[in-house]
DNA sequence: AGGATACGGAACTGTTCCGTATCGTAAGGC
DNA sequence: GCCTTACGATACGGAACAGTTCCGTATCCT
């Protein structure tokens, strides 16, 4: 996809434009939210993310970064919210299948890197009520609300307790991924098959 | 302790100095580490904390603190291994009181601060393996270890399953708490009764 | 072909911060 | 009482960066 050299890639790149002259590079576009990212998970904070490294990183000149944002902050709200990617849609075989499916989703190599750029974005949460909406809203709550559904459906099914707290095992499932994904928080736990054992731990105290 | 206003506070500050002249002010350095943890807790992310701003927000001038440590680097960790606190120590009645005391002890206003502070810690601790290595040595592994003698003991005492991974189980319990208390991860779990809701739901899967 | 627009790159200005130096003053040891 | 050191404050040169403007070139529409 790198090496790609015929012009034909660059096309309409914002909102169908109409007018006349060249159009914007999609390339670019594509080029900058993935400098954003990359600078991200490499350890930059959000607030010390300059636009001139963001433009020297995606081979691209700072004014076609301001052609596009008014600013850093909607950059890094686009960049955010582009990196959410696909919302994952389990098979719905079995609880403890669909569980397992999504946890492990959370600990590819795309997620961990996914978990570096969150931890390097965590200060500007902190300090803007506004972003923290905005990634509640726009990253969270939309995966949170696929593995709801999974839960909901197990206790319909008679597979979970009739009384589970719901919400509770929801932060039970992903809180350990999230830490271990984003903090390394204990060596002491192998990657290999957490997925498995965390909700394997969980539904054990969850079945009916 | 604030409205002190007699000079005897200052004294000795940092070793037992015994040359001539004036000694430092053991309230400048109380006032330095001070500064530092307010303005993290504020939003600040690591890198982008200025000793400026520490200086003013401590009413110091730049000096005293390039008197005290080479580097903004040095100074964090003094701030971070200064920030952790007393280790708690549980009664040891049983495992479920001991882990509500613990956790219950992960979210007093003066944790959240320390969540915040740690929320704004992360981007240098993906930066720099070294501080990673120095929190994790100096503040999760000491406080890992309380946690993971209650599981330990409570193993033994036949509690607990015999075959119970207690490393997993502490992911399980600290994993939440901290996502909760430092990201409000999920809205829609009460900060009410929190702690006990989350042991009784581990150690459901957990008993003999 | 011609006009319009985007492109990467470079220059420029004003701001912020670092790390050091230097004030006059304060506080303790000899 | 003198010497030494720390204090808060301020100033400094240098570096990094934000945000803007211009250049010459590239690319698409009519």
């Amino acid at each position: 996809m790198e090496a790609m050299t015929t012009a034909s890639v660059d096309a309409v790149a914002d909102q169908d434009r109409k007018g006349p002259g060249r159009p914007r590079s999609a390339r670019a576009d594509e080029a900058i939210i993935e400098a954003v990212l990359e600078l991200l998970s490499a350890g930059q904070s959000a607030d010390a993310l300059s636009i001139e490294a963001v433009a020297a990183t995606a081979g691209v000149g700072k004014a076609t970064i301001y052609r596009r944002w008014p600013n850093k902050e909607a950059l890094l709200i686009d960049a955010v919210t582009t990196m959410k990617g696909p919302i994952p849609e389990p098979a719905g075989v079995s609880v403890r299948d669909d569980l397992v499916t999504l946890l492990a989703g959370m600990r590819t190599k795309r997620m961990h890197r996914y978990g570096k750029v969150t931890a390097c974005l965590l200060p500007e949460l902190v300090k803007s009520e506004e972003m923290h909406k905005v990634y509640q809203a726009g990253v969270v709550e939309p995966r949170r609300d696929v593995m709801r559904g999974v839960l909901r459906r197990g206790v319909e099914s008679g597979e979970l307790r009739a009384d589970l707290d719901v919400e509770l095992t929801l932060l039970m499932l992903s809180g350990p991924a999230i830490v271990q994904n984003m903090l390394r928080w204990n060596p002491a736990v192998p990657d290999e098959g957490f997925a498995e054992h965390l909700v394997d731990a969980v539904l054990r105290g969850a079945r009916a």
